[in-house]
DNA sequence: ATGAAAGCGCTAACAG
DNA sequence: CTGTTAGCGCTTTCAT
């Protein structure tokens, strides 16, 4: 058994419990080179017999290769990202690549921040998310010399590589989707948030379609904070207490969605006929609700998993211009609260 | 600008265009030491204007210090473990300390594999969720030679340091609740999770009570995988088809309790007098819900928080026994499903 | 207030 | 198959 340590056991430790050569352990523990089946046995043995845990440090410093990946998301609690990390894991698991996670609140200089913080531990690869990034950070991102896959968004130019879905064209394809089904007067809700550029996107490729068919929003809220469940259910009933002739609500996720279509089952409304609902996501969480509310995939896993695979190829293999530019098309679900056109 | 470099800049390279020693360098780049004011201005001018990035790996290897903290948590996806990483990061953000998340997936050879690679990195400590470990995983901890932080659990011996609920209480109090509010048939449904031992002691914590009482449970369910809030559905559907009489229903966790909740109302069922329910976590999810879930709160935030809070004053203080032990204790919230007794 | 020398623990690149 | 020799880029320590 192991004996409790002051300072942490090195390879010369093991080295001299085996009596063979700091470097042919390294070789042992690292699978490197050919070593007799003899020396490694023994080699194995002394370091688990000591209980020794590598130094990836000193070895990362000296072999100038650290197997990390840095992973930027703005959030973790409102379960989009977490799938997104799914995907990035379900690739990553089968290399040597470690995925590291950090988080910027949606805020520029707090990404600008935890960027430099991962890049300073010299990763293999950066996963962020968005396209918008501050100079210094794009400047940062450019600079760092390893693959840079941005993903989520694909509304706008890369710093290198790109994954993910184009909100404009969400937002267009659902205001296309509900002015097919007939509905007219329509009423959107989201989230306060400047800085959300994909959220943003949505809403303007939805204004922007809806305008060609010469409808324009009638009514709209913005809220921030708080259970975004309860947040729909609030804004719903504000929202129809103003403006009692919509016949349609947009959500800009499917969490207050959800909460608006609960709100208007209690109240017993016609769905989808006196009124339709739609979100954005396709969070799995829908399919518990008592109606399947219409929305949108975003493809999160599938994002995880290709910007994953991006960074894996690129440890082998030159930058292909050709795959690394990924946009991938969510399909709409109507569900229950969207008639079909 | 800085131009896009193949070799990442060093020391050397801010030393030479700034014409200041390495050493020198590295104070200002670190607040360290006096450094004149000119020639601090100088660096940082050259530092900035290079675009170098200080490359962690060297300096922690020549210091021996990594301002990292090991987060070990089973999951991401059920938004329990998310809450305590925001507690984690709001401690966090006021120290030097910076947050690396690894994921079990509640396997505890996995659970293995992610401790020894976390530790390869020599953090400064760990945080891990549970007490209940692999023999090579407590040795791990115990060699490591760092602030260990158990988390979430108290029913049991820490290696070091525990923060958490007791969650064979939370079962019993929950137990007591329902019995004192005069349901006596009740119905238990949860995970088929033999590995999430916290469920397992609210469940063992649970009977024990009611067995007091002289109640046994009378109808059980186990799911896994899929939608919990579909799953809630299904089972509590299930369920009351093979067992109408039961009068009350106590699930695992808020998500399946939401599902159940859900689809008694759609049944029209009397709630609370026909028939209770309860959940367990306190997610903020539920209070969207056309009624309030009965549930109980898990402390996720301050567990989170405290644990951080232990670490970060290790770095300075030597442990003190008496403040590394945290029992915190979870409130019940009636809502609107449970009877007062 | 600044610099020079000596490693931190490991691995690349060569010898044998 | 195994060992030796140099560093990796930074910080510690000790001079100046």
């Amino acid at each position: 058994m192991t004996v409790e340590n002051k300072r942490p056991l090195t390879l010369r430790d093991v080295s001299e419990a085996s009596g063979v050569s700091e470097m042919t352990v390294s070789r042992v523990l690292r699978n490197r080179g050919d070593v007799s089946d003899a020396t490694r046995a023994r080699v194995l043995a002394a370091a688990k017999e000591l209980g020794y845990v590598p130094n990836k440090i000193a070895g990362a410093l000296a072999s100038n290769r650290v197997n990390l990946v840095a992973v930027i998301i703005p959030s973790l609690s409102n379960m989009v990202f977490p799938e997104v990390l799914t995907g990035i894991n379900q690739v990553l698991e089968g290399t040597p690549l470690q995925p590291v996670v950090g988080v910027t609140d949606y805020l520029p200089e707090k990404e600008e921040r935890v960027l430099y913080e991962m890049l300073s531990w010299r990763p293999s690869g950066v996963i962020i998310a968005g396209l918008e990034h501050s100079d210094p950070a794009r400047a940062m991102l450019k600079a760092a010399g390893i693959p840079v896959v941005e993903i989520m968004d694909t509304d706008g130019s890369p710093v290198d590589a790109m994954v993910g879905i184009s909100h404009r064209r969400a937002g267009r394809e659902m205001a296309r989707a509900i002015v097919e089904a007939g509905y007219r007067r329509i009423g959107f809700m989201g989230t306060k948030m400047p800085l959300d550029h994909r959220a943003r996107k949505r809403f303007e490729g939805f204004t922007e379609k809806l305008a060609k068919h010469g409808i324009e929003i009638e009514d709209r809220a913005f809220y921030s904070g708080g259970s975004a469940l309860a947040k729909g259910r609030e804004m719903t009933a504000e929202m129809l207490a103003r403006s009692p002739d919509l016949d349609f609500l947009y959500y800009s996720n499917d969490m207050i969605g959800a909460g608006g279509l609960l709100y208007l089952l209690d109240k017993g409304y016609d769905i989808p006929g006196r009124i339709g609902l739609a979100g954005f996501n396709g969070v799995e969480l829908l399919q518990g609700l008592p109606r399947q509310l219409a929305t949108m995939d975003a493809c999160r896993l599938e994002i995880g998993r290709k910007a994953a695979g991006i960074i894996a190829a690129r440890l082998d293999t030159p930058p292909r211009e050709v795959d690394s530019l990924i946009t991938l098309t969510p399909t709409i679900s109507y569900g229950d609260t969207l008639k079909r056109g």
